[in-house]
DNA sequence: CGGACTGTATGATGGTCATCGAACACAGGG
DNA sequence: CCCTGTGTTCGATGACCATCATACAGTCCG
């Protein structure tokens, strides 16, 4: 298997799930949560592979921080990349959208939460 | 006011809310859930004003599939009317798709849940 | 090496929610 | 008027989940 240049870990690389394989009510509970989608909204207005986990504000402490982006992978809607000691983060909007038309875009042009 | 001919009850209408007066989380919510998903796409699958409430086959009790039927209501995904004891089912379809375009046709097209 | 930073794992806690059983309310028909 | 069918309400229960504090594991740099 070949590596990312300068990626070479003894970390585990984070476990992801392609949208492919997400059933539809992951994602609707992926993404009925306030937290998870301001974490996608704030992931989708910088250039992929910019924001490091902690540079996200939300209310929450690292440890949920870190729980939040576990389910987001697992619902195919986020990928992860480590370089140093950061995570560095991207929206995976070709691939969600293709599996779920319209949803992402759905989440991303609301502006009211509740 | 008037009254739907022949739909005087001394039993309060179900209390409705407009697909414009939900807010998205609110929507997500009451879709991230197997058995709503289930009573959502057995109301698409009959003309409307077609099923009462004990038509629908899922696997809970009467106190269940009522609330189920409330959180619906609250979500402006279904609309219901009194018809001697029985209480009729409609899913409103343009309504909620003016107001979230696609998501309710992601959810009757999948065929999958879990 | 030893600190500073980043993220994960673990255990505990509290809240929300889906479910049930039973009681209740209403409508319609013998 | 009872009886049946339909749906709601209430209280209780159990499961799930978001959160936290703490401890731990890597990475990088001086």
């Amino acid at each position: 298997m070949p590596e990312q240049p300068g990626a070479r870990s003894h970390r585990p690389a984070p476990a992801h799930t392609h949208p492919d394989d997400v059933v539809l009510l992951s994602a609707l509970s992926a993404l009925a949560d306030p937290v998870r989608i301001r974490l996608i909204r704030e992931l989708d207005s910088r250039p992929d592979w910019t924001l490091s986990c902690s540079d996200f504000d939300v209310p929450v402490g690292r440890a949920a921080k870190s729980h939040h982006f576990t389910v987001l992978r697992g619902a195919g809607l986020v990928e992860q990349r480590d370089q140093g000691p950061k995570r560095l983060n991207r929206l995976r909007r070709e691939e969600f959208d293709a599996r779920f038309p319209g949803l992402l875009e759905l989440i991303l042009r609301e502006d009211d939460l509740g």
